[in-house]
DNA sequence: CCAATTGATTGAAACGTTTCATTTCAATTG
DNA sequence: CAATTGAAATGAAACGTTTCAATCAATTGG
């Protein structure tokens, strides 16, 4: 069927051992015989089979990407931030989605394990406790993604997600709003809970009044949903806050339905800075994270881990976030 | 290092054999003997080795998932309805990302090769004769997704993208427009000259005029440059049609920021209908895709064709578009 | 001119499965 | 009771690589 290393060999009047060596270790090879062997190699267009290879070394050229939501373009971007480093390097990468589902990730994370991968970045869903646990059985090098260490065995890249909160409630609270809303996901998620986190330390010190309302999903359609409980309130917040901007355009798009005006009525605003913030209905004001730099970053940390072995030391990699000012919180002048 | 047939065979007091066919084929081993291999399994938390596995069969139950821009929400969609209908079925999928270059994707695709995907998805860059034939030739199966055939050698789901063309221009010309931009990239790629194709038509039917402004990359930033060309024409097209959403989402963007008012100045008209469409500063008329079913369908068709080999009769299916009006392109009343 | 050294190449074992021909054992039949 | 059948289990070959000890040829040093 397909062309092996035999058949090379074969054409090239060498053993196969030969050819494997051409493959891995051409400085081991006689310049001629290299020669030769590669023209055969180009002529029956042989492409070495990853299975055989690394069933014997134990070893593949693949990563596992376990985000919770492709759909927002902040994971695409970092998505693609992975991609290109991983490419660069020569890995391949397994894109798997969870939707935060503990049980979607535990199926990915066998599915992983039985490509062998080399290493897995993750946005874990849950308590990783148990889920990282059989990846770190089996030796698979496994990074944190937009999550910080609960333990001292990997390597994380997120983003203060705490300061990111405070920032959002100080600025609003600077803006003169005194009763904020505050959009979010289940606290089991720990973005969401940092950012919390940050929310209730900035409102304790400006002296603000928190509505806080919960969401079970952090997307537009659920941002709907929370606009209506929002007007439903008797004290309507001034200003809302969200989890992330998904929420915050689904918030949008309803409170403009509403004929609420943003931001006099209301001032709103989202967390991630995505591409369609800019371009939003009123130009989303936002807290940016450096979401492709995160994952070109999380990729290289992996792949340094996976290359170097023991010598590698687990880094623990934060990025500040950066406050966005747009047309959603800032009254026209 | 990890554990094997062999192990859980030594722990359930069985030979590999039969440790193998109760995984595969649990039929043919003896009730009492089935649970006691299962039961070690559980204990020793084995997973099999798919690089083993499939070497001997030759199958393994991966598929290569191969688009221009994960950035963008319509390949998002997509990629989540492979997903999706790739793990019902218990498959795991390799999302590559081209970013328009033939360069890209030839690296991918002998990634794809290399990890002996069964099939492969893909929206191919450019004349998809050579890039495909290595993939032929080594049996893997291949769909077109949202390209039509252009052989009768593979499935493919695509959407009648010359329709989708002509409906946005009798529309806008519906609409009372007799001069229109039509801001397109490279007409290399197949689905844009297929809505210019469309364009042309229905411009011809319409007796309207078409000013045609070429992007390199159809992405938001492109949008924007396309507005300045736009502005600096000495006959200002009264509505614009873009031949994706990011390009027009760009374009807003930029028209607004130089108050140009959409609709009363310029209308403006997208295509695919990303989910961010309806939040845009001005809601943005579109024609609507459906994405995620594109993407199951495709996935079904590839899975059906792996598994069932000879039978397997190739199928070309065709979504038709669906023109969504929204404020972007009709006055206020 | 022989022994030792070096460099290039070889050939076989090993990786962890699936597959399949063979063996085992108990139950059924004539 | 011997012969036949069938189900269940076995064990070895095969998949296509990498790895490594062994071989071979050519070169060097004594």
């Amino acid at each position: 069927m397909s062309v092996s290393l035999k058949d090379v060999a074969k054409a090239a009047e060498v053993s196969v051992g030969t050819v494997s060596n051409t493959l891995n270790k051409p400085e081991m090879v006689a310049p001629a015989t290299l020669i030769r062997v590669q023209k055969a190699i180009k002529e029956l267009g042989f492409v070495p089979n990853g299975f055989a290879r690394h069933l014997r070394s134990g070893y593949s050229r693949t990563l596992g990407l376990v985000v919770p939501d492709v759909s927002n373009p902040f994971f695409t971007d970092v998505a693609r931030g992975v991609e290109d480093a991983a490419s660069k390097r020569d890995y391949a990468v397994f894109l798997c989605n969870t939707d935060e589902s503990p049980e979607k990730e535990g199926r990915y994370i066998n599915v992983l394990i039985e490509q062998h991968v080399r290493g897995v970045l993750i946005t874990p869903t849950d308590h990783k406790a148990e889920t990282l646990q059989a990846l770190e059985n089996r030796k698979i090098s496994v990074a944190l993604l937009d999550r910080e260490i609960e333990n001292e065995n990997h390597c994380s890249v997120s983003v203060d997600d705490s300061h990111g909160g405070q920032m959002a409630i100080e600025y609003l609270a600077s803006l003169g709003h005194k009763n904020i809303a505050w959009v979010s996901g289940p606290e089991s998620i720990p973005q969401v809970a940092d950012r919390a986190l940050g929310v209730r330390k900035a409102a304790k010190l400006a002296n603000v009044n928190i509505e806080t309302l919960r969401v079970s999903l952090m997307n537009a359609s659920k941002g709907e949903e929370a606009a209506r409980e929002l007007l439903a309130l008797k004290q309507r917040p001034t200003a809302v806050f969200c989890a992330n901007d998904l929420l915050a355009l689904g918030m949008m798009r309803e409170l403009v339905n509403q004929d609420i005006r943003i931001p006099e009525d209301v001032a709103l605003m989202g967390y991630d800075d995505i591409q369609f913030a800019p371009s939003a209905a009123i130009p989303l004001s936002s807290i940016s994270q450096p979401a492709y730099q995160i994952g070109v970053t999380a990729a290289d940390l992996i792949l340094d881990e996976c290359e170097s072995g023991e010598i590698h030391k687990h880094q623990q990699i934060k990025f500040q976030p950066r406050l966005v000012e747009r047309a959603s919180t800032k009254k026209k002048v």
